[in-house]
DNA sequence: CATGAATGAGGTTTCATTCAT
DNA sequence: GATGAATGAAACCTCATTCAT
């Protein structure tokens, strides 16, 4: 659900445009050695940036934290941005896997329990590692991925007007991209606000009567 | 509307905690002089923040774009963080401004009337200066600043709380924090996406759109 | 009793001999307000030194302490190293007030009542202020003040030579040169460690072995 | 003998207690390459010290003298700090290496003869490198390295003590404490003084006549 | 004379990146 | 391929000193 969508405004018009470092990785990693090598970096990259934020991540430490060292770091990686860019794009991953997954579950039920899901499974994203996607979030305009985040938002964008679509009988007239903007927004808002802000003292109880609420908006504004 | 909402999720949990640098300014600067100088400098940096995005913000070259000497800019403030933190400072002041004003102006309308005013200033809001809001969003948690927006948010919190209260009888059966929160949450949601994604192409037609269809939803949810 | 003789040793071969700012007050502050503001400039500097250490002690935080502006120090001092230089001086005044008198007492005494005198003053020389006596000790190379240091201890030297040369009937057959300068590091020796390594937990009563003691050493040496 | 020992007095008591620089190696440099740069580093901030005082002993100097970036010298020491303590270490280990053995040596000796030894060795250990030797004493304080040179003068007063017990019955009635105190500051002062203000007139001649002198002072006291 | 805002050279330290081994 | 020592530009910040008011 635009998991990352208040970050895709372009920086692109700065007066100054640094040379952006390459961000893709050196080699396809095909080789079983190198891809444990390639996934310790990127986990050691995103436990740091977990538990001592983006300031510690230097490429020393997480090539010291992966157990390898610097040069082999960029024996896979050409830049620092670009093994950011790897943990993003991971992440995005796994986000993309629950979102698709609840779009294809939802295909043929009525808006009510289609939403429902739709708000359970953005809520469900923001949990998988809710400190990781907050420093992700705000690394993203650094690391050049705006375009990916971007792709990740369109695909969304356009998987929830999709749907809408095959529903609009259920629907009262309204422009379709419209309303997908409206409810993408407010689901993904009321997720991340929820989860990046109370994360510790969350509830399922809380939970269940959020989405409960949040469902009765989208559905109510839909309808 | 929680303007910056989605930065208040605390970092504090860090295992290694760095100590932050000092964040209030040195002297009050009540001289003329002084103040020129100050002004000189916060508008430098949000200058380049804006222009040449955060990285290009050093203590040298705010300095030289405020047109003083990097010993002025420590003679007011303690640290990068802290003239960063004024920038934030006085741009949520304006934002405070609106929002303030939008809600005493409410105060005695209905809720129909009362949330179209508080989406059309939300969006207002975000419109002030989009690209600095931006910036300084992903800066709030390296600044420090989270205590302060925190604040700032439970204060909109409040007052949309409050005013909801008033107009209990309108509503439907719910309760008033958690239907604030929803309709805080979606309201900035529509808004931040809506101006800091598309902020270029941005037509009045298009705001009134949205405006119309947000408060639909949020009235409806209301009701 | 070359109270810091063991500064004196030239540093003057360093190849790249920096400019030496000067030293020697601007003015003779003859005016009454001058000469207070030159007192607390001194007295401000005494004090930090002695409670905030070297590193602490920059002009501005004098200036501060001393309750005027940095500009009024500079109309009396001509650099920093002038300022310490008057500390150094007001101190080596206070301490030779001492030395002076008691070699004067000590005139027409018989051997074993002068030194006895002499290791009482030198013990009472480093108690004025121990730790002021040690942070000046550390910055006099710093302070271009070699020269009056030395001159300070040939006076101590001398002073204690000619008692000597009065007393030479009661000594042993020895340099006298070579005898005052034996006593003299001895005696400055003691009540140096004495002071500064346990200033803390001396009581008076270890203060009178001290003296008998070294007083006893110094007599049979000369005896 | 107490080469340090003024040095000793405590400063922990200052009002504003600055966070002390890591003072600890960074890395043991067990490869030959890491060994020879530290070593350089090392040697270089001595020769800066000696020859241009500790004002030119910036980090960037010492790289540059010691033909190594910056870099390399934070790679091996954590603060500037860290490498004035190294100096310091290596200058200490010399002359203990003197005073032990000197010591070793003096075991079976009656008074006299070890007093001499003790003398010449003290002012052996003084003319090792003079001005390094004073340079660093003077920066002591700064390097937190009082600690280590309390330790030092403490196996030097426990050496001397211990001695001075085994010998007890050449000895008159006396604390054996307070003898290897006085004794200690005694030696250790006329070599201070001796070498430190006259190291370049110092012919063998005078250092004999000056062990002499000495060792008659002090064996005179003791017995 | 006094003030204190302003200056800016220079100090310490970090860290992405390279390259000899 | 892997290693990790070395690099050095550049960041932050201090402080002695000046000078307009």
């Amino acid at each position: 659900m635009r998991v990352f969508a208040r970050f895709s405004y372009s920086h692109s018009d700065h007066k100054i445009v640094a040379r952006k470092p390459p961000t893709k990785p050196r080699k396809n990693a095909s080789q079983q050695r190198s891809r444990a090598t390639v996934d310790a970096l990127i986990e050691a990259t995103a436990r740091i940036l977990v538990k001592e934020g983006f300031e510690k991540a230097s490429t020393n430490r997480i090539a010291e934290v992966a157990g390898v060292s610097v040069g082999s770091l960029y024996q896979y990686f050409p830049s620092k941005e670009a093994i950011v860019a790897a943990v993003i794009g991971r992440h995005n991953e796994e986000v993309m896997g629950l979102v698709r997954t609840a779009l294809a579950e939802v295909a043929g039920l009525p808006i009510d329990k289609a939403v429902r899901k739709l708000v359970a499974v953005a809520i469900e994203a923001h949990r998988i590692n809710p400190k990781l996607h907050r420093v992700l979030a705000e690394q993203i305009p650094r690391t050049g991925q705006l375009a990916e985040v971007e792709a990740f938002n369109r695909e969304v964008h356009t998987l929830v007007r999709t749907y809408l679509e095959s529903r609009r009988n259920e629907m009262r007239k309204v422009d379709i991209d419209l309303a997908a903007f409206i409810c993408v927004s407010a689901i993904e808002s009321v997720a991340h606000n929820t989860v990046l802000n109370h994360a510790e003292m969350l509830t399922e109880k809380m939970v269940k009567v959020l989405v409960d609420e949040t469902t009765r908006m989208v559905v109510g504004y839909l309808r």
